[in-house]
DNA sequence: AGCTAATATGTAACATGTTAGATGTTATTG
DNA sequence: CAATAACATCTAACATGTTACATATTAGCT
């Protein structure tokens, strides 16, 4: 594992982070969400150590938090295990997350400025020529991305965050569904009511597109459970 | 530190969980959140593994957690220390707050049973009995109760461990103004309003009461910074 | 004295050795 | 042959040794 440079963490003013098992969290992370790591599956710690060239130290680090997230399963003395997916569980993201990303933009319509508009129109300019490519991982990226700008724009210092870490077993769906999923188009189409109403600072239609577009989509994600039942717990 | 008995982890049906490093993170957790540590205040992950007579590990697994939840403030290198109370995480938090738990009372009031409006009122009568004896300590127990059960009452599963955690920011001040705290009687009366409104299903009216509670309470929270400036951080 | 560089110190991060418990397999017994 | 007990194996949990880095202190220089 070839870290960067080692960018220095100072007192007062904390810097990014970068120690090893940071990098360890966010590669098993990524590998998770992504689905290179599969739902179910094991994973053997020794061996992750092993291929990233560090200690079990900071695997284990990596994984505690995983576990924390819901996005691994911890069982003492036997195994670690990519989490499967559980419709409950699920369920409740998508009710996190309707309640936080719709407050969040009822505050976002309130108080954004041009410039946040236009770094929302700019995201939407890049999802239409996502769309037109049939790229889907870069549509999924900028998809994510203004979610995340609309937490932003709410003015709340860590919101994003949360929002994201609530976010991740649905991100985790939807990965899996990218395949399947051929609604992009229509996807692009809420996003653009969405930004719309916050450009004309209507904040209820702001919340109402916002409440229907994630709706949908949770209505999409209970499709998988027919296309690929392995993948879910119990 | 003595553990009770070992209670057994079975693979499919997960049990409370009794690792030496979930029972440290209590420890510690209760410790901050009712301010027997102080914000601010450096914690020697040595002395604690020495005092609950365990090993640095559980105690560095157990300090990671509570810096995820943001109860600790780790510096690489340098120290450990109990996360100084910021004013713009208060408010994010008091917002994340608001957010999950009117949707959720929304959830509750359209679901609740009559059994689970019992409990609620069971709760309240209890409340009262503090408040008449001026327990604060049990008083302030009753109300996180209270919340618990409407989360649950959504009937999500893994709501309340999300809200719960959200809130301990919130609680870890509340404890702090306990002291200064005559808003009990008040604060039982909007407890009265909310389940009143749960039990007659006026759903709208339930989440204006909690809303306006929640709010109330936030507002009280900001007066600890002229009271105790030193607990802030930046 | 004021500034900079060398050094000392303390802590988290990291590495690795050890233990205990969960589970699967094989032997043993009725 | 089935039930069960002994055992082997594997893994996370735990313990402890080592390293690197942030910071404070001191020494040396102008």
């Amino acid at each position: 594992m070839q870290l960067g440079s080692g960018g220095k963490n100072y007192r007062e003013q904390k810097v990014v982070a970068v120690t090893r098992k940071d990098q360890v969290y966010s590669i098993l992370r990524q590998a998770i969400i992504s689905s290179q790591l599969a739902p179910g599956e094991a994973i053997r710690k020794e061996l992750v150590a092993l291929q990233l060239g560090v200690s079990r130290t900071p695997v284990s680090d990596a994984i505690n938090r995983l576990a924390d997230e819901g996005l691994v399963e911890i069982y003492p003395q036997t195994g670690t295990f990519v989490a499967r997916l559980r419709l409950d569980k699920i369920e409740t993201a998508q009710f996190v997350r309707i309640a936080l990303e719709t407050a969040a933009i009822r505050r976002a319509a309130e108080r954004s400025s041009s410039e946040t508009v236009i770094r929302l129109q700019n995201n939407l300019a890049q999802q239409r020529k996502a769309a037109d490519s049939r790229d889907f991982e870069g549509f999924y990226a900028l998809d994510e991305e203004l979610h995340d700008m609309i937490c932003d724009a709410a003015g709340l210092v860590g919101l994003r965050e949360i929002a994201s870490k609530e976010r991740s077993q649905i991100d985790r769906v939807r990965r899996l569904l990218l395949h399947y999923e051929t609604r992009m188009v229509e996807t692009l189409k809420e996003h653009e009511a969405i930004v719309a109403a916050i450009a004309d600072k209507s904040v209820e239609r702001a919340v109402a597109t916002m409440e229907d577009h994630i709706s949908k989509m949770g209505k999409m994600l209970l499709q998988l459970q027919t296309k690929r039942p392995e993948l879910f717990a119990s």
